[in-house]
DNA sequence: ACCTGAACACCGTTCAAGT
DNA sequence: ACCTGAACACCGTTCAAGT
């Protein structure tokens, strides 16, 4: 019985019967799509770190053999890009509406302000995924990571330009922008995964955690506790502020004199 | 013939008759030692890049099998690790003395533009190991990369206080440092990965690169020569001067009215 | 149409065995 | 003392076979 092909209807299709299955989130057997496996993949790398997928235990997590993977995937390589698309691709989802950083802004300050706090939110909501985002092979070789997308490039070069930045100092400030923004959320995720992999491996002592000896630093010694502060967010800010800050002079300084173009780096 | 060992004694220990074997680097198929093991590995992971690399492989380009290699190294992780320190200690080898970081400069701003420009030259000597100097978990959680080590900080650090900085500044300092080298140079070694990437697949026509279509992104459309452009050296330079501005201001100000502490991010 | 079993080539790693 | 062969468990991926 239940005999169905894929169109449309027919209930009891996963009539499934297999016990307790509280495993990841119901794990169904079938309904397989390329959508559902960029998820899983998504969820599995969250809680299980990048080095642990697997073509085989992700489709294992699905509640299905690796090799089923391959009528929806070309390959693990391809289902990284995936992967990265994807968590990406949330930076439009979840405001309004899709247009939300392409005219939804007051000013480009205020753009650039939105886009650096999105993707900021997408970076601690997956930190394992991150470093990915970071280090994969852009679409174009000028495509730079973390903005990975041709559409986000193109509204954001669109942004400065109305705003009357010149080409070149559009340019240069999304150079600028995204060294800041790569720079910041990867140093602030490798964080988050030292002291995962710390908690991790409690070998020994729970409390002394075989701290390195500190005696030949003094000023290590002297700023410990400074260092082991985090000030990520205040940081984030204020590196963003001093960036706008770079950009508003450029821009004024090209209008006022308006013979030679504002370079920035 | 011409059978040289380094040390000393035992000739045709080394009777190689394997024909052309101008491989790598004379592969001698003994002499093993940590050292050797991590320098054949930087080699390797430098022309056929960091997926390419395991244990068997570069076994073979020591002339050995892979399993004696865990007679000199715990295992693949270990290894990288070692990779990544070796590496980030050239930047102590290859100028007069060990100091140069250390005490031998004339004044911070003078240490920190040393400092940048001897990173620079690691990354874009070796742009694929750099992902990994970016990427693996560091010793200690408040570690930033790339200044990866404890005497790296630490020299940072004290040099930062000898010039009269506030010990939450000099951390200041030190986070926002390193956020805008890590930045920049991954961003400048994966273009480069990119154009390599690029190059090795040169799937149909020569020329015409299978250029995506930008008829959809007008702004892509206008700039694309600029964005091919690279001008990484001289951004990384203005982006060094902006930042090194930025602790001159934070530290001048703290002189004058000593009541508060400059903080920066 | 969709999934699986079996197979292939390749991994990292261990260990008894060779020299 | 140092390296190798064989073996183990696990990969990604392909493909004929099942339903």
């Amino acid at each position: 019985m239940a005999t169905t092909s894929d169109d449309e209807r027919d209930p009891d299709l996963i009539a499934v019967q297999e016990g307790p299955q509280a495993a990841q989130e119901l794990t169904r057997p079938a309904g397989l799509d390329r959508e559902r496996i960029l998820k899983a993949a998504i969820d599995f790398i969250d809680d299980q770190g990048l080095a642990a997928l697997t073509m085989r235990r992700l489709g294992s997590s699905l509640g299905v053999e690796a090799m089923a993977l391959y009528r929806y995937v070309p390959g693990r390589e391809d289902l990284l890009d995936g992967v990265v698309d994807r968590v990406v691709e949330t930076l439009f989802d979840d405001q309004d509406g899709d247009d939300v950083f392409i005219t939804d802004h007051n000013g480009w300050q205020d753009y650039l302000v939105r886009l650096a706090h999105g993707m900021r939110r997408i970076a601690l909501a997956h930190p394992a995924v991150f470093p990915l985002i970071a280090s994969r092979p852009p679409a174009a070789p000028w495509v730079r990571p973390p903005l990975r997308s041709l559409r986000l490039v193109e509204s954001f070069l669109g942004t400065l330009h109305d705003a009357g930045f010149s080409d070149p100092a559009a340019v240069a400030a999304y150079r600028a922008y995204s060294s800041f923004l790569l720079g910041h959320l990867l140093l602030e995720v490798t964080q988050i995964g030292a002291q995962v992999s710390l908690l991790d491996q409690p070998e020994g002592d729970p409390e002394a955690q075989e701290r390195t000896d500190l005696t030949e630093y003094p000023n290590l010694l002297r700023t410990e506790q400074l260092l082991g502060q985090d000030k990520s967010a205040a940081e984030f800010e204020e590196s963003l502020e001093n960036l706008l800050d770079r950009l508003e002079r450029v821009l004024h300084e090209a209008k006022n004199s308006d013979g030679e173009v504002g370079d920035l780096a």
